[in-house]
DNA sequence: CCAAAAGTGTTGGGAATACACCCATGC
DNA sequence: GCATGGGTGTATTCCCAACACTTTTGG
């Protein structure tokens, strides 16, 4: 397992987030051994023999994660520089997956959900990792339905609205959330409603995302003439 | 050379574009030996020890192009699947580089300039790398000064333009063009101007990017409070 | 009946495209 | 003078945040 320092050994880390009670989680371990002991660090590991690191990506995480796949992942970016890992040269690409609240995480004493926008000190250049990650969500939230990964498969668009705070960090009215992704045909009223809450108030209609893989809504054209 | 099945090789290739006679074009050499033969690829190579792969990706574009440095240089995407090419294991990180409209490539009889929105029949994966490197120049001319790569230090309205029309494939207009560029604070005149051409028409006044290097100019902000 | 939550109708501001018009040069 | 290319000023459109108001529940 130790990497020699000739020969590039590969990795993948991948930064899990998910939305639970309102705040911005991410899924990280505590390092128990030197380098970096006691600092937190992303999901990962090294590539096996003809694995891709997508396939890397997922399998190391279910060893953390005790449930299902992620409903989303993406690459981020691969980091090459050779003085990364003091231990020798480790090229490693970084993911995004996101995940739904219910996901379960397995029962492992060094792992659990943190705040991703004020997490603990992480090891090697992870903080940076967290912070791109955190940044392409927040860009796909405005132009592509990627919200899908991080709700249940119906939900209020109150619920959806609290996702989308969570992420992008300031208040967002439901009102123009629900006609903005309506027009935009990437949600649809199922039909359903719940039951109110405790305190009352008017029982909230349920919507789904009309598809469940990334679509991009708002493709960018600048310049363009009008589509009249 | 030879990859072995087990262990990776990791190779980088890289995109060129750049404008010339309101063309995108990009750069691509025809290959003599199997697999693959006379199908054309992208340029690129093996990384080598202690070798970051932004280096590698430059350093076999050296031995492409004569020219210095390329003007911008930013990574795509890595593709892992042990299946890619038929000799073995190859990993592979593509990356997107923009060239201004002088450089100058060395004189090699396999090497060339092609239009990048219709190639010649590309080898392995690379259409799709060609075809990803695209879409990420579309996005990034409108939400950023990635232009600053693709023209001149000083440059007339009219070329900005014409860089445009030619990456985004429609007819842009120079007069908001120039506008919006100037509101957000891209570009600015220089203050002085070009000599008219052959068939007259007013001079016109040169401008030049406030920043040479990337900078972000429309962060997403959808849903977002009114920043009045 | 009142508070709480959800949803609809409507308004208004701002930004980008479109268009009309003026400017400066070559021949 | 007139064609050609460059630049400015103004109009129009359209999107979306903002806000007022209605609907539906619990207690």
């Amino acid at each position: 397992m130790q990497p020699s320092s000739t020969t590039p050994t590969h990795s993948a880390d991948t930064v899990l987030l998910r939305v639970a009670s309102n705040t911005l989680e991410t899924l990280l371990w505590q390092r128990r051994d030197e380098p970096q002991a006691l600092r937190f660090a992303l999901p990962g590991g090294l590539l096996e023999r003809g694995e891709s690191l997508e396939a890397a990506a997922l399998r190391h995480l279910v060893a953390k994660v005790g449930a299902g796949p992620v409903a989303h992942l993406e690459q981020l970016e691969t980091r090459s520089e050779p003085e990364r890992d003091p231990r020798g040269w480790l090229i490693t690409t970084a993911f995004l997956a996101l995940a739904r609240p219910d996901v379960q995480v397995a029962e492992r004493a060094d792992t659990a959900w943190y705040p991703a926008l004020e997490p603990p000190q992480l090891a090697f250049d992870h903080a940076e990792l967290l912070q791109l990650a955190i940044e392409r969500l927040r860009g796909k939230l405005s132009y592509s339905n990627i919200a899908f990964a991080l709700v249940l498969p119906a939900f209020a668009i109150s619920e959806l609205r609290n996702v989308y705070q969570a992420v992008l960090g300031y208040e967002v009215s439901a009102t123009n959330l629900q006609r903005v992704l309506e027009r935009d045909g990437l949600i649809e009223a199922t039909g359903e409603r719940r039951a109110a809450g405790r305190r009352g108030g008017r029982p909230p209609e349920l919507y789904r995302f009309v598809d469940e893989r990334l679509t991009i809504s708002r493709p960018y054209a600048a310049f363009a003439p009008r589509r009249s």
